[in-house]
RNA sequence: GGAGAGAUGGGUGAGUGGCUUAAACCAACAGUUUGCUAAACUGUCGUACUCGUAAGGGUACCGGGGGUUCGAAUCCCCCUCUCUCCGCCA
């Protein structure tokens, strides 16, 4: 029925209703993170949507017109008066031109209006703290005692050699810096590790799931890592693919254009992946042996909830991290990242930090957060309520847990003069109890 | 990789240019009837944008994108996916 075809509008509308509302909130929120010109931004915004709007209501108009000129035009050939018909066929010209126009106006604001929304971060949730950098981060818990190494301890890049577990010359022959190669004891630690982290996330109620570890563009821009971390995914030219950086970004896609019941929830899924990150621009001596890889292997656990749960969600995967981190006997403990640190799609997220004694710092071994609506507004992920409104749900996610940070600390904790004792939840998975 | 056939609403499935504002059936939901269940009957039954205080309008969407036409689910082109056959192969 319409002259000119109009791309459908993929941007995440959703929002608009709440920026427009939301306004002096949210600029609060932006600058909460130090996120540059928040007003002008949120300014843009609300225009290019009254500009859009515009042009949408004229478009409407134009083609109502075209349509019932069409039927018109039917039915005087219908009853045969020709010429009326020829006239009324030279008349729809205009309108078809109009239309044409319009709509590529109309393209033109949702193009903009859409790329100004897909570079807004998410609002921090008020509790998150003020600050600027790391240092401002919120310590919230703290376990375990910080222990003392006997003298001459050695760091991790140093047992893996002395061991030899884990080769990071072999990983730069056949591929390059940044993807080890794990041998023996250590190949099999990562195994008892994967192995031990998937079971207690499904003694957690988490159902276990195996996805492609290539994700399309659409999957990069539904979870957020696109347009934002466009340069750290590894891209796949040919065929327009990413290696995932994490297994959230598949997990989750898993429900993009979905509608839940609401008995459906809470949808609890984990899974292990290996992840890669380019890590480009970051790399330098403080990121020695295990401490920053392009490849490395965890486990995640996502959660989709409902909007009032979310928070209690939240405290619930930060306490099962926490377990996974006790069993392991490691000393950790819980931050809550101030809004300069916070990522950009998060809402709150809590870091997870060992302590590792060889290098004397406090290691991120893993990140749960809460995204609120902001995922689930670029996949449309939504729900229908007790009133049976269509509401969009709030998606969660936590490394549970990421494997080369962990590694290190065991190894580095635990080792002696005898050789290094894994902790005891692991022997079943080992078969072993000790590298030496 | 080659050849062919397909993709329609929650599901099945009709629809080869205007009588389709997408039929029919099933499922679902609400109501009526009913001792209970069932059946029957009646009604509702998509998503998004937009105008309106509201009631209610308008527009778009038949895998995705583009084109032809006054008018496209229907015709043409490109892409994706599914199925069948052939080839190759863990």
């Amino acid at each position: 029925m319409c002259f000119v075809a109009i791309t459908k509008f993929k941007a995440i509308m959703l929002q608009i209703a709440y920026i427009r509302e939301n306004k002096e909130q949210l600029i609060k929120g932006l600058n909460k993170r130090f996120y540059p010109n928040a007003d002008a931004v949120i300014e843009a915004v609300l225009e290019k949507d009254q500009q859009r709007r515009n042009t949408q209501a004229a478009l409407d108009e134009v083609l109502a017109a075209a349509n019932v000129a069409a039927r018109e035009i039917g039915s005087l050939i219908k009853e045969g008066k020709k010429e009326q018909a020829e006239n009324a066929k030279k008349q729809s010209a205009d309108l078809k031109n109009k239309s044409k126009d319009l709509s590529i106006e109309l393209r033109q604001w949702e193009t903009e209006l859409t790329q100004l929304l897909y570079n807004i971060p998410n609002i921090p949730h008020p509790t998150v703290p003020e600050g600027r950098t790391a240092e401002d981060n919120e310590v919230m818990y703290q376990y375990g005692k910080l222990l003392e190494l006997f003298p001459g301890a050695l760091p991790h890049w140093e047992l893996i050699e002395k061991y030899d577990i884990i080769d990071f010359s072999l990983g730069n022959k056949i591929t390059g810096a940044g993807f080890p190669v794990y041998k023996g004891k250590g190949a099999k630690l990562q195994r008892a590790l994967i192995n031990f982290f998937l079971d207690e996330a499904y003694q957690a109620g988490y159902l276990e799931i195996q996805p492609p570890i290539v994700i399309n563009e659409e999957s990069g821009y539904g979870t957020g890592q696109l347009p934002d971390k466009e340069g750290q995914m590894y891209h796949i030219t040919e065929e327009k693919l990413y290696l995932i950086p994490t297994a959230e970004v598949p997990i989750t896609n898993l429900y993009r254009d979905v509608i839940l019941r609401e008995d459906q929830l809470p949808i609890k899924n984990t899974g292990y992946t290996p992840c890669f990150r380019r890590e480009a621009g970051s790399w330098g001596a403080h990121v020695r042996g295990l401490n920053r890889l392009h490849q490395f292997d965890k486990v995640e656990i996502v959660q989709i909830q409902h909007p009032e749960k979310s928070y209690a969600a939240l405290e619930e995967m930060a306490v099962h991290i926490r377990q996974l981190l006790e069993k392991l006997e490691l000393p950790y403990r819980v931050v809550k990242l101030c809004g300069g640190d916070l990522g950009f799609t998060s809402a709150m997220t809590y870091d997870m930090e060992v302590y590792s004694a060889a290098q004397k710092k406090w290691l991120e071994v893993s990140s749960v957060s809460n995204f609120e609506t902001y995922q689930a507004n670029r996949l449309k992920l939504r729900f229908k309520d007790s009133k049976n409104q269509t509401r969009l749900l709030h998606t969660l996610n936590g490394s549970a847990l990421a494997l080369p940070r962990i590694v290190a600390a065991i190894l580095e904790n635990n080792q002696s003069q005898e050789g290094i004792i894994l902790p005891k939840v692991l022997w079943p998975y080992t078969g072993f109890e000790k590298i030496s």
